[in-house]
RNA sequence: UGAGGUAUCGCCAAGCGGUAAGGCAACGGACUCUGACUCCGUCAUCCAAGGUUCGAAUCCUUGUACCUCAGCCA
């Protein structure tokens, strides 16, 4: 069994032409086992389009019986941290997989990978060579324009594999010389214009320090990282597929004896976010957000402290599919599998956010009484809670209107709705201050409606949530929106940058009273605070001030009736 | 006439020559101690034009649009 309790082996979810591969070269008997991996760069987190791929590998290896390793490709010391990998590791865990004893990085495979170079050298498939930077690219020519070869290009095998090892000794500097591929610089792939294999660069690697100046580029490692593991098949993102005449070629000239297949699909873009590494990163270290976990975040660290659960996360992967053509998945998607997720499992608390106080006037003063609360009417088995009535009380301030348009069932002067699970409380009058707001409202309350109930038949069409004012627990509230005001936010006008579409509305605080029942929340906790949305406790909770962030607002569709 | 990809409902996405699944969104309606949930119903002829065929989203031809590639990043 998978950590999410799917029997191994069977096949979940919806097919796609990857599986549909995976099938035909089990069938063909051209493999027996299916191996995939994630390989995450350790520069960043992870975001929700790094969900999809892991579900997708790891999806794929427990639906086939095989195996997902989980490698770091760090052959870029320069960009890499510790921190990134571990931050990763907690996330696909968290997301609810498992790489097992398969923990690999690219770095692992340094000498190896050195070996496999110097194998290219004595093929006279590889050199070593001398142009700069600049030169090279001049030397690469144009999209149209095939390019020309490298003066170097033709230096002895023992010339090459004296250089090579002297360039690993460190008797260059950086950027002084390359190992190139000896391909084609005429090639309409760009890429196979004698790629770069190593450079030398002397910063140091969050695993192996100091010991190596040159590292290896990821046209070359990777390939191979995927051939030393018995990969099977090798996920990828589109933007690679210019790339896989060189992953073949990498494979087949070093002469390993697997050869894994790269395959590659479309990589998800989210509406109102942006999912570039890069930008996530600006967004960080240039505090637009407040860090990686932010919850306006679309990393995984961000939409966990949202209060996103795996499960929707894993529903969302699998609801948009893996196909080849660009998209952009409407981020109601994400939202319709979360609510969908919470209001099954999700604790009902009453929560009021914008107060109002009301006074039942026929009820005694000082008299505390309780009563039953559902926690989930998804679900018996949560059981019931109990709630302070008292004479002094706060509803939602949209709860209430003076002058009630056609339609509104709530209360309203002389309408009587049903305070939930308590009674039915009917609207006598109520109080404004100079400036016109409403300040009191006061009712009566029908003692026979304990409950919520009437024994008289006597129906009422409104139903709304309250909290005792004497025991309502102070709260701080996080109110978040999408991060971004344009559904691409990379649409941009002439000049600007993707930061000018950033929501200035993205976070907004509020406070709320809540019932007493919210003092046992925990940091992380999920609840849902009735008919406003599902909460989950922040981390900056203190004792004397439990902080929530509304992780996804309920569905509303009388704001849709009274916008019109 | 640089190369490699992709085009099916507003958004994802099945379909693999036999007469357009499903989900999200939207819109009607029912139900309701959350105007939530749930439930019912509505919502496409497949980028274009030719062709092959009894029959084409699926095959062929010719176009068109969009994406990716000129890092010693991944």
């Amino acid at each position: 069994m998978s950590e999410n309790g799917t029997p191994a082996g069977t096949e979940t979810g919806k097919s796609n032409f990857i599986k549909e591969i995976i099938r035909e070269d089990l069938r063909t008997g051209k493999h027996d086992t299916v191996a995939t991996r994630f390989p995450p760069e350790p520069n960043g987190y992870l975001h929700i389009g790094h969900a999809k791929s892991i579900c997708l590998n790891f999806g794929i290896a427990n639906e086939f019986k095989g195996t997902c390793n989980l490698r770091f490709d760090d052959t870029n010391p320069s960009k890499e941290e510790t921190e990134y990998v571990d931050s990763i590791q907690g996330d696909v865990r968290w997301l609810g997989f498992d790489w097992e004893e398969r923990l690999y990085y690219a770095s692992d495979y340094y000498e190896k990978l050195y070996h496999f170079a110097v194998v290219l050298i004595k093929k006279g498939k590889a050199y070593v060579c001398d142009l700069t930077a600049d030169q090279m690219r001049e030397y690469r020519g144009t999209l149209k324009q095939p390019g020309k070869e490298s003066p170097w290009r033709n230096r002895s095998v023992e010339e090459n594999i004296d250089l090579f090892q002297r360039m690993r000794n460190g008797e260059f500097k950086d950027g002084e010389k390359t190992l190139r591929a000896k391909i084609d610089m005429s090639s309409g792939y760009i890429v196979m214009r004698d790629p770069v294999l190593y450079r030398i660069q002397r910063s140091h690697h969050h695993r192996t320090g100091d010991a190596w100046c040159i590292y290896p580029m990821y046209d070359f490692a990777h390939p191979l990282s995927d051939s030393i593991e018995n990969i099977t098949h090798s996920i990828c993102t589109l933007e690679f597929e210019n790339n896989r005449p060189l992953y073949d070629w990498v494979v087949n000239e070093t002469d390993t004896p697997h050869k894994p297949r790269q395959i590659e699909f479309a990589r998800l873009n989210l509406s109102y976010t942006v999912m570039s590494k890069r930008k996530l990163l600006e967004l960080v270290t240039k505090n637009y957000v407040s860090g990686w976990d932010d919850p306006r975040m679309p990393t995984i660290a961000g939409l966990r402290r949202r209060g996103y659960t795996p499960e929707a996360i894993r529903d969302f992967a699998d609801r948009i599919g893996v196909a080849k053509a660009d998209n952009m998945v409407d981020i109601a998607m994400l939202e319709h599998c979360l609510r969908e997720d919470l209001n099954k499992r999700a604790q009902r608390v009453m929560a009021v956010i914008d107060p109002v106080k009301v006074i039942i006037d026929n009820y005694p003063e000082g008299k505390v009484e309780y009563v039953e609360a559902v926690n989930n009417p998804e679900d018996e088995s949560m059981g019931k809670r109990e709630m302070p009535f008292t004479r002094e009380l706060y509803i939602e301030r949209t709860d209430f209107m003076e002058v009630p348009p056609k339609g509104y069932f709530r209360l309203a002067p002389g309408a009587e709705v049903r305070f939930k699970h308590a009674y039915y409380i009917k609207c006598e009058s109520f109080v404004k201050d100079a400036d016109g707001n409403v300040t009191e409202i006061h009712c009566t309350y029908d003692p026979s409606t304990h409950g919520g109930w009437s024994q008289d038949g006597r129906k009422v069409k409104g139903t709304i949530h309250w909290v005792s004012a004497a025991q309502a627990v102070s709260c701080g509230i996080r109110l978040y929106d999408h991060l971004f005001t344009k559904e691409n936010p990379d649409d941009l006008a002439e000049g600007e940058d993707y930061k000018a579409n950033l929501n200035p509305n993205s976070l907004k605080t509020a406070s709320a009273f809540v019932e007493p029942f919210i003092k046992n929340a925990k940091p992380g906790d999920r609840f849902q605070f009735d008919r406003t949305g599902y909460f989950c406790m922040d981390q900056d909770s203190t004792d004397s001030l439990p902080v929530f962030n509304r992780t996804v607002s309920l569905k509303d569709s009388w704001s849709k009736i009274a916008g019109k």
